[in-house]
DNA sequence: CCACTAACCTGTAGGC
DNA sequence: TGCCTACAGGTTAGTG
């Protein structure tokens, strides 16, 4: 589920609740997630301020004030959410019946201003995790990451060096995270509509014979940083499961041109075409055959 | 270097 | 109602 617009959302909602608040005890309600839970993360936090609630691309970086940084990835269906406040125990699911039992992780905190509450990582099909690090920027789950689609460091320039000469299908390209950090399958899909640029044409068509970008690579840069930045004001998109940390939904579903639109009419004004769906590298790819093009 | 598949795990939707 | 299959936002390892 979770690309780069709902792992900000979930940040977002949870910031102004984490910082500044102390956890007071952790319960793991079983030993792994898509990996086991670090052997010391209970005691890493319990005890600790929480003094910043980050993300970079998928992942939320969470600072504590002995320094380390918890790093959790939603994986597909990984949530936060907090239990109502003033509870004194922390929920054991797993003890008992008539309640989630995904709920996998429970910190109980206290903070300064809103008091005790449960902060609940659910995670039915558990492809996230949790580790901890004494220097995120260490993690080999950060080390290889491309740059953040929203700063300047993702360009029409870098992109062209990256795709120089790559036969990769540029609907590839955009999700391997190396190249850029946060995309998913369903951004990639949208951004391509919007630069009318065909899925399966190859990276390195792209870039022209001097290396540089094509004008359809500038579009595409645009086209990208312009559907998360409208995702993000939206609160991301949900579709089965994605609730952000208030337990609201997102609502970008509503805007989708192609994702999960198989067989209806292109959105592109003027545009004759029909939603088409097509499977690469194992997973569906929505797009438009009449108004994306190769470049 | 690249493409494809399977794997991790559970839930849900759709066909019969 | 039940059974079966296909598929789902992500990532990684293995194979050809």
């Amino acid at each position: 589920m979770p690309e780069l617009p709902e792992v900000e959302t979930v940040r977002r909602g949870l910031e102004p609740w984490l910082e500044q608040a102390r956890i007071e005890s952790v319960t793991l309600n079983r030993a792994n997630l898509r990996f086991p839970f670090p052997a010391d993360l209970v005691s890493a936090l319990e005890g600790k301020t929480i003094t910043s609630v980050g993300r970079r691309a998928k992942y939320l970086l969470i600072g504590l004030s002995s320094g380390q940084t918890v790093l959790s990835h939603l994986g597909m269906t990984g949530s936060y959410r907090f239990a109502e406040h003033g509870i004194d125990k922390p929920p054991r699911y797993y003890e008992t019946e008539n309640v989630p039992k995904h709920d996998h992780m429970v910190w109980t905190i206290d903070h300064p201003e809103h008091g005790k509450s449960h902060l609940i990582y659910a995670d039915p099909r558990r492809f996230g995790f949790v580790d901890l690090y004494d220097k995120p920027e260490d993690s080999p789950y950060l080390t290889g990451l491309g740059p953040e689609p929203l700063s300047n460091a993702f360009n029409a320039d870098m992109l062209a060096e990256a795709f120089k000469g790559k036969k990769a299908p540029i609907k590839a390209a955009l999700l391997d995270q190396r190249v850029v950090a946060g995309l998913g399958n369903i951004y990639v899909a949208e951004a391509l509509h919007r630069a009318h640029i065909l899925p399966t044409v190859l990276a390195g068509s792209l870039v022209n014979a001097k290396g540089k970008p094509k004008p359809a690579l500038e579009d595409l840069v645009s086209a990208v940083r312009q559907v998360l930045v409208e995702a993000i004001e939206v609160g991301g998109s949900t579709l089965r499961d994605f609730r952000n940390a208030e337990g609201g939904n997102g609502y970008f579903q509503h805007r989708f041109a192609v994702y999960d639109r198989e067989g209806e009419p292109c959105p592109t004004p003027m545009c004759t075409g029909t939603i088409q769906r097509i499977v690469q590298s194992g997973r569906s790819t929505f797009f438009c055959p009449v108004c994306q093009k190769q470049p």
